[in-house]
DNA sequence: TCATCTTCCGGTAGCGTACCCGGAAAAGAA
DNA sequence: TTCTTTTCCGGGTACGCTACCGGAAGATGA
């Protein structure tokens, strides 16, 4: 049972009370040394029973050293500038939070160099870090990265895909499956007969794992609600537009009864684009991510739904959960998934990413 | 061309420039009286110059008295526990900000009742207030309330519901039009043939307008895209279940051809019921918000598609835009539309209200 | 000219916490 | 016992800013 007027007591108070100086009563709140046991249980007891918030804005204004935090994320190439979003919702949150005496130093990686990574995490370990923010798109990689960070004490947060079974403070993306699940869903909602076309386009072998667990969602829905629907794959490992288009092409005049097309990744504009050139009329198209190439079809009505998970949010939340946990010491979640956000023609003014 | 490495200055470097002393400095950001008009001119230069940041943290400690907000909400009724949703965005965010010297006192009304409101505004004005956060529900009452508050130089924001052409800092809300546009896409790509039976529930004439305006998009969709369906509307003035019952079932067995159910508010649960109850098949029906009710019939697949519009979030970001504003003084968005969300069966568990 | 107001400004005590410095008391070593 | 360590603790200053108090000029009136 909390008092309604919680009068805010502060070491002055705990001092007295304990009948030594605030300085003592700084040590034990810092567990330091130099006190002895008997005042140290006292202290601690006093502290207990006024329950005792420090005063984070005294706290930040006295304390010397900046809190130093870093992320670790793909940059932003020309293939793909799905980072770009992430990369908002970071800098958003770092000038927020900058004003608190809290340092952000952004590192980047090429998606397509694992070796990019490995410099990265090498260069970043000579900071003297409190957090880090890591996208851990190459799986051994990042664990040797944690495991080294683990052992200096250097909290970290994964975001954009999970690593499970790691001490990681939190992840903070999507949920793959039920994504996937989601799109089963939508397009069985949409269409009555016809084949499914299920498209993966991704040359990045590490980033591959993702696009599986979406396909098993997605084919769990159709399975779990006993439709049965042909679903036709088709792997494309090169992403130039020539290398898609002929392989859209050749699927599409062998399968002649495809009505939907689910595209498991952004890439979707890529597909819409030879959907428009070769003038095929009544697929419905699914996708990923709110990117403008993809904001563009689906105005024009070329691509009925887009799936997107906020990731301008994401980055926000990853940073502002390596705050919340590390200066104001507040619990977080092991794992938040970012909702599951259906785009269309109407809403995506609307949209938020 | 800012700096890269922004030597922080204080009023103290700004006063050396100057050759005065800090309190003068402090005068003049805070434009209190008891400056030359010379001295003033100089030390906004260096002000300029210097692109001088306050320290927020000590402002903010040193500054012995508290900010004081208000809200002003409907309760929380048996009927509808709406808003719930965002009195625990607000909370939330009365959590994260009280430690930076924030109070919050929060007032409710009525919906039922106008004077409840007007009572509750008299009290509220008798406080020493530095921003409100309101719900205007009443519209005649509260363009008389924020005339006053105008009066006393008390910024404030809408909620929920938006005054045009008012002194608010911002609205925070949904777009109703929008919304309702986008209900009737959902509509049209899920059924073929059939008439559309269009469901206002609601007594309170003062929210009447609410749902005109989602109607008005909604039948805009059809108009603007030639679509040539019919539309069936009942209004049903009572909202207990019995005459929501007698009034569906009359025009139920009238309109036999209804295919589609579009309840424009979040009453849909009752719908719902009915149609349960009434073992009434293939009807696909839409409604309105993230209620526990409302979340049982989605599951259940008896409810199609909920629209959402992040009730919690508007209560977050309302006190959030205030804090933003008058403390942190950063310009904000004179209108904040909530995204439009559509939740289903599927991704209902990720959806974050 | 002297008294009284204004105008303009500087000094300074906090706000609650962090942390250094140095000193007293206790414990160990001789 | 006396000297040296070690343990334990208090005093005091700093963080950047707010706001009060009071004082030195200049302006005004008689």
């Amino acid at each position: 049972m909390k008092k309604v007027e919680e009068e805010l007591v502060g070491v002055k108070e705990i001092a007295r009370r304990a009948n030594v100086s605030i300085a003592t009563v700084d040590r034990v709140l810092h567990n330091r040394t130099g006190v002895s046991e008997k005042t140290k249980e006292k202290i601690n007891s006093i502290i207990q029973e006024l329950d005792y918030q420090p005063n984070l804005l005294a706290r930040r204004l006295a304390s010397r050293k900046a809190i130093q935090f870093a992320i670790l994320i793909p940059q932003i190439s020309n293939e793909t500038d799905f980072w770009q979003a992430p990369l908002n919702g970071i800098e958003q949150a770092e000038a927020e939070i900058i004003q608190y005496g809290i340092k952000l130093d952004k590192y980047f990686f090429d998606l397509n160099n694992k070796s990019s990574f490995v410099k990265q995490t090498q260069v970043l370990l000579k900071g003297n870090l409190d957090g880090v923010l890591l996208a851990p798109s190459f799986i051994e990689e990042s664990i040797a990265f944690t495991k080294e960070l683990q052992k200096r004490n250097i909290p970290y947060i994964f975001i954009d895909s999970d690593i499970p079974n790691q001490e990681s403070l939190s992840f903070i993306g999507p949920d793959l499956f039920q994504t996937g699940y989601l799109a089963g869903h939508l397009i069985n909602y949409l269409f009555e007969s016809g084949k499914i076309l299920l498209v993966n386009i991704s040359k990045e072998i590490d980033n591959h794992h993702h696009l599986l667990r979406k396909e098993e969602g997605f084919r769990t829905y159709f399975q779990k609600n006993n439709i049965n629907k042909e679903i036709v794959k088709i792997d494309i490992r090169k992403t130039d537009y020539k290398s898609i288009k002929k392989n859209l092409a050749k699927i599409l005049t062998k399968e002649k009864d495809v009505k939907a097309i689910f595209v498991t990744n952004s890439r979707v504009s890529y597909v819409a684009h030879f959907i428009e050139e070769s003038s095929i009329q009544d697929k419905l198209l699914i996708g990923f991510d709110f990117l403008n190439e993809n904001i563009e079809y689906l105005k024009k009505g070329t691509i009925d739904f887009l799936i997107c998970q906020k990731p301008q949010e994401q980055g926000y939340r990853g940073i502002m959960a390596l705050y919340n946990k590390i200066v104001q010491q507040a619990p977080i979640e092991k794992a938040y998934f970012m909702p599951i956000d259906i785009v269309t023609k109407e809403n995506y003014a609307f949209y938020r990413n």
